[in-house]
RNA sequence: GCGGACGUGGUGGAAUUGGUAUACACAACAGACUUAAAAUCUGUCGGGAGUAAUCCCAUGCGGGUUCAAGUCCCGCCGUCCGCACCA
């Protein structure tokens, strides 16, 4: 008997796949139809392990769905413009062009080396002037229709590069090349309406058209388009009062003559407000700013935060004082005014009232700088003389007090109340307010899509005609310093204005990636050469039915495909609202980092793991390390959360020397990371390992598929990786488990190999089985409901392990016949087929199957043979298990409850007690309580 | 800081969604086969007590609801993801 050589085998399966044109996407023969989608990878270099975990996830569901009759397309692509093309070229000298198709030339190489059931006839990269010209026209479209405009906003800038940064490029505050302090900078960019699909983005995550979503990802969008009811109101300014020096400088410019507006959705709270609080970025700030240097340098302390809402969050809660006061609207107190850091100028109106005693930032703020802290509402059951505030503000609902005519009121009737009355006052109205931003699309780069349009003097700004598109890149840049190079480039960006012919400018801003992915399925479904979409193909195919990817793409991807599927919708080229039909959001594939003395990253792939002296069970944070002074036998704990490079140096120093002298570790109850550390293979250097962190080329933690498929096929690599960790938990790379996925497939080799060409000696629609081929059938008709159940509902892992069963019984069965042996053969190959398709392939042809394996139907199981006609209960008493009976399937409570009365192992608990009560739960346990 | 998840043996995890906790696999250990190794096969494998039958404890920690809690509720702790220019 041959092993199986995965090596021959899977070559040989994909070229008669490809011969067969097996995953050529069909639209004909009147059967439903299946649209599989991962997201499509970023060409960075090489496929990682992670992207194996998603695409055979894919897979997995695409071959089934073909199985089970439906037309599947399943296509794949590369999301190929970005910024790493362009750093590399900054790094290397290559062209971002080169950098990325040559990425794409050998990820492809390595996806295509798994065996995916991809139709490869559709591939595109979004680089391809041919993808982005469409693009091109359909920004122009949505231009048209005044989906899009220009604004200014913020950017981080690189003062020292005179360059546009990206948040992740902002490092504490600083650039991550030049360590410059980054500024905020205000630049004209282009911008797509989403806000004005909020309400539709929002109303559709719950009316249905969402159902096939998860709750946590459309909870996450729910909370990110934050539609919230409140009121935006004016707070007058106060009358300067006469001690006040200087107040001809104090005075507001006219636009603010008649008061601050400010949005909040606690208008019930206003008698506690103790303070205003104005953004940073506020015009009224940078209006004082003018005559008040101790403001610009507070206003420029806070730009040097850079724009991600992260870091102005995190920050601790400072305040500038302004000279003048604002008038509380209800009674005579006058509210100081502070420039805040925490307080947004994108959300709302810029511009808060502070209510210490019932916000907690606001409460911070208010202890820091001494203001008073009015408590307003009462919670339920609080005593109003005794309630006070201390370290933590009361958020939720109540009774008012402290508060004019809204005392006594609840929080909700005091909020309508408090609503009602501003809007009487004629100081402000009931508005609906939402945390989502409109899109920005601009980037300052070469690597993206050219946005298509043209700066005229006399003109202003136009469109690029349509007869005049795609607007390539141009072939050539200077990517020697940092900055646009299409701005700086000496031709590309000279052209005559299309309308008055006179000189003009192109546009020099770039698509934001965001934009490339937000309507690839759609192209993927529906490729026409000429225009952006085939309108008749996109009916048929979209939506996707399937579309699987990481969780971390949970809302700002999949949001703006989802904007991006309405304004397609609205201009023509589409019919559906909702791109995804079903989504499936994947854990990811983390893998722990290696740090070395200095600071750097080590390569996941080439170290040797030197456990440091341990005895056999040693978990890694169940280890304490720390340096013994011989002379004192002082012991010095070893901190391991450190990132600077000395500290790690003296750690690997102290581990290193501790090895030596095993006198370092000890248990320890409290958490500590460090308890082994590795070599590189070459140079013999030693790393700290560090967190478990996702795989990124950056961190050298990134583990290749390519050296499993080598070594075990790509079976056992997609095997592995859909094995044991639920789809939508992050998995960790080990390299423990690979082999178990290869002897897997051995196992399955053997059990098919030895009965060779049994299918061609059984007729298999025609039963010939006996009463000794029950047992094997039951298993066999199990395996297929259970599995089929299991794909159905991702749950691979499961799926895997049933299959595993399968096999232990199908292995250790002897009394069954041929035709029972050659139902549980067949019938198990079937099975593994979308997880391991190449030696699918490979035993159905032993086994004599006709065809290929990926055309067969998918098997279904008898009901017949998934009944059982005894079943095992367990029985408790009092809660505890003590026994359990074997009764018949359909016996009723009664003769349960007598079967386990008088079952000897109960018996020995309730004698001598009193039963109170008997809970038969009917198939599933008996509970005897007794006292 | 805000939003979303997760936490079960040495390890990955299962538990029919409130009903016999630890399925299946990895690792480890023991044995068989072998000149030997690899491969393969068989067995053991949460902790503790006991010759054993059996009993006690255990699902991050602390409370609660229930005949019954890994699962539901409240409060902590820890880890991960996202936070709008990474993709």
């Amino acid at each position: 008997m041959s092993r199986y050589n995965p090596k021959e085998a899977e070559p040989k399966w994909q070229a008669r796949w490809k011969a067969a044109g097996a995953f050529t996407a069909d639209a004909s023969g009147g059967k439903p139809k299946y649209y599989v989608l991962e997201m499509f990878p970023y060409p960075s270099g090489r496929i990682h392990i992670g992207h194996v975990r998603n695409y055979a996830m894919g897979d997995v569901i695409a071959r089934y769905k073909k199985a089970a009759g439906f037309n599947v397309l399943h296509p794949m692509g590369w999301d190929a413009f970005g910024m790493p093309a362009e750093n590399a070229a900054m790094q290397t000298g290559s062209h971002p062009r080169d950098w990325t198709y040559s990425n794409i030339d050998i990820m492809r190489g390595q996806l295509k080396q798994m065996g995916l059931s991809i139709d490869w006839s559709r591939e595109f990269a979004t680089c391809d002037p041919e993808y982005y010209v469409h693009q091109q026209r359909l920004f122009l479209a949505f231009w048209k229709q005044g989906f899009a405009y220009r604004k200014e906003s913020l950017v981080n800038w690189d003062p020292v590069d005179n360059t546009v940064l990206a948040n992740e490029q902002v490092i504490d505050g600083k650039g991550w090349r030049s360590g410059a302090v980054v500024e905020r900078r205000k630049l004209s960019q282009w911008f797509l309406k989403i806000t004005d699909a909020a309400d539709d983005l929002l109303a559709a995550l719950d009316d249905g058209r969402m159902a096939g979503w998860p709750d946590n990802v459309r909870t996450m969008q729910r909370n990110w388009i934050g539609r919230s009811n409140g009121l935006a109101m004016k707070f007058r300014f106060a009358a300067a009062t006469s001690s006040e020096e200087g107040a001809d400088n104090n005075a507001p410019p006219p636009e603010f003559e008649d008061g601050i507006e400010i949005f909040t959705t606690r208008p019930d709270t206003l008698f506690g407000a103790s303070f205003i609080a104005i953004a940073p970025d506020h015009p009224l700030a940078t209006h004082f700013a003018q005559s008040d240097s101790g403001l610009r340098d507070f206003i420029s302390d806070c730009q040097k935060l850079g724009t991600s809402e992260e870091a102005i969050e995190k920050a601790e809660k400072r305040g500038y004082k302004l000279q003048v006061e604002m008038a509380h609207p209800f009674d005579d107190r006058r509210l100081p005014v502070y420039v805040a850091n925490f307080v947004l100028m994108q959300y709302g109106t810029g511009a808060i009232f502070g209510c210490p005693s019932g916000d907690q930032r606001d409460l911070d703020f208010a202890r820091k700088y001494r203001l008073a802290i009015p408590p307003v509402v009462l919670p339920p059951e609080a005593d109003p003389v005794t309630f006070t505030i201390e370290a933590e503000a009361y958020v939720g609902p109540g009774t008012l007090f402290n508060s004019g005519f809204l005392d006594g009121m609840t929080t909700e009737d005091a909020i309508a109340a408090a609503t009602a009355k501003i809007e009487e006052m004629g100081l402000g109205k009931e508005v609906t307010q939402y945390r989502l931003r409109d899109w920005g699309v601009s980037r300052q780069r070469y690597w993206g899509c050219p946005i298509p349009a043209i700066h005229c003097d006399k003109c202003g700004i136009v469109a690029v005609p349509e007869a005049d598109l795609p607007v390539k890149l141009p072939a050539e840049a200077d990517f020697s310093e940092p900055g646009n190079p299409l701005d700086r480039h000496p031709t590309w960006k000279h052209v005559n204005c299309p309308e008055c012919g006179a000189k003009a400018r192109r546009e020099t801003d770039t698509f934001d990636t965001f934009v490339d992915s937000s309507w690839y399925f759609a192209r993927f479904a529906a490729p026409d050469p000429d225009k952006p979409i085939d309108k008749g193909a996109a009916d048929y195919w979209l939506p996707v039915d399937q579309y699987i990817g990481g969780v971390e793409h949970a809302i700002l991807h999949l949001l703006y495909a989802r904007y991006f599927t309405r304004m397609m919708k609205a201009c023509g080229y589409l019919s559906v609202d909702e791109p995804f039909a079903n989504l499936f959001t994947q854990g990811m594939v983390v893998h722990e980092t290696y740090k070395n003395p200095y600071g750097g990253w080590g390569p996941a792939d080439n170290v040797v793991i030197e456990k440091i002296k341990s005895d056999s069970q040693l978990r890694p944070h169940d280890v304490r390390t720390f340096v013994l002074d011989y002379a004192t036998g002082q012991k010095t704990n070893i901190e391991v959360q450190t990132t600077s490079a000395e500290r790690l140096g003296w750690m690997c120093k102290a581990v290193m020397d501790a090895v030596e002298h095993e006198y370092f570790i000890d248990y320890c109850e409290q958490t500590a990371k460090l308890s082994a550390f590795v070599l590189d293979r070459e140079s013999g250097s030693p790393y700290i390992i560090g967190p478990i962190e996702k795989m990124s080329k950056s961190k050298k933690n990134v583990v290749s598929p390519e050296a499993i498929a080598e070594t075990y096929g790509a079976d056992a690599a997609r095997w592995f990786m859909l094995s044991d960790s639920p789809p939508e938990r992050d998995v960790e790379w080990t390299d423990a488990g690979v082999e178990g996925a290869w002897k897997l497939i051995n196992r399955i080799w053997d059990a098919v190999s030895s009965s060779e060409g049994l299918l061609k000696t059984v007729d298999l629609n025609n039963p010939a089985a006996g009463d000794a081929d029950k047992p094997l059938r039951q298993t066999t008709h199990g395996a297929i409901a259970g599995i089929t159940d299991d794909i159905e509902n991702f749950r691979f892992n499961k799926a895997i392990a049933r299959i595993y069963e399968f096999l232990n019984v199908l292995k250790s069965t002897s009394g069954a016949g041929d035709w029972a042996r050659a139902e549980a053969l067949s019938t198990l190959t079937q099975l593994v087929a979308p997880f391991t398709p190449h030696l699918a392939e490979e035993c159905w042809e032993t086994l004599g199957g006709e065809g290929l394996v990926c055309n067969a139907p998918w098997p279904k199981a008898d009901p017949g043979l998934l009944a059982r006609d005894k079943i095992v209960l367990g029985v408790q008493v009092n809660g505890k298990r003590r026994s359990e009976i074997e009764v018949a399937a359909d016996a009723d409570n009664a003769a349960v409850e007598k079967a386990a009365l008088s079952d000897a192992g109960v018996k020995r608990h309730i004698d001598g007690k009193t039963i109170r009560k008997v809970v038969v739960v009917p198939g599933r346990i008996v509970n005897i309580v007794v006292s």
